[in-house]
DNA sequence: CCATATTCATTTCAAATGAAATGATTGTCA
DNA sequence: TGACAATCATTTCATTTGAAATGAATATGG
């Protein structure tokens, strides 16, 4: 189906043509992207482990006993994806689940032995990853940006109240 | 299934937890996530077009009579990402696709004359979208942030080679 | 108290995704 | 030239995704 008879093309006015390589949020996913695939690489066939069992795993160190709805409410995951996640590193082992006791609707989460083992190995990974990189930008880089993100998610906020 | 029965479980221990809210890679998802979000609900349903149409729309503003494989490498989104969203570009009229005369293989695209209006109005709609977010940090700092992407893109490239 | 609304986690289901297969064309080099 | 490799766009197919439905528990208000 190579089709097309007689439409008319027309090439876009220069005056308003958008500076992708300039524009911040194209710039930022394709930032993301580059960042989360050669992380990524080095955990994904190494460990088994996809990118969101990374993420609810890796938050899992921060605090323990935390529900489904903890995690999805910090990082950018829906329901479904954490409560998927969850049942294979359970599946695996890596994590535990249990009915809290205080409101029985949620689920009280906890890395297991193995589970703060592997957990151990990719938070090192994910650092020195993360170490070669900022050792290509100047002192203090880490920081600014940290402050210009913390900036730019709150410009967005209040169009985007997080809920529904 | 509330399974679980005397399963261990442990806390990671504090020397090795990654500080997630100052991880790189972490933070890029997040900020990316929210500026396409915040972005996509301004023409999401006002001009029914998704992101990935939105993405070869306005890479067709950059430069006429490109093929996919000028879009999906520069672009993220693989082949077949970007066949189907031209493919639904062109069922709405918005591009054309002509064989490429000197390689029959390559598929010439090019804006037609409604797709050039829509492109500039969502062109309008993002520029605007960002300089709101602009305004609110400190003068100068699209270049720093470019420059720093710049930088960090360059330091992953070398282990994601972008190729196979 | 009881009825109704709300909150969680999970499941369901249709749509999106991407790796690999396919078909068509062009490049290579023996 | 002619076989074989490489490239491009598309399609196929199994998996992933997320919005909405579901089921279970708790909160609220009359």
């Amino acid at each position: 189906m190579s089709e097309s008879s007689g439409m008319k093309t027309q090439q876009a006015g220069e005056d308003t043509a958008l500076a992708l390589d300039a524009f911040l949020p194209y710039r930022a996913a394709r930032l993301a992207t580059a960042l989360s695939r050669a992380l990524a690489a080095q955990y994904e066939q190494r460990y088994d482990i996809s990118v969101s069992e990374w993420r609810v795993l890796v938050h899992l160190t921060q605090q323990t006993e935390i529900s489904v709805r903890d995690i999805f409410t910090r990082v950018d995951m829906d329901r479904a994806r954490v409560t998927r996640a969850v049942q294979r590193l359970a599946a695996r082992g890596y994590v535990s689940k249990l009915v809290n006791q205080d409101d029985r609707r949620l689920v009280k989460l906890a890395l297991t032995t193995s589970g703060t083992a592997l957990a151990s190995e990719l938070s090192a990974l994910a650092a020195s990853f993360e170490a070669d990189i900022m050792a290509a930008l100047p002192d203090g880089s880490r920081d600014l940006l940290m402050a210009q993100f913390n900036r730019i998610e709150a410009a967005i906020a209040p169009s985007q109240p997080g809920s529904e």
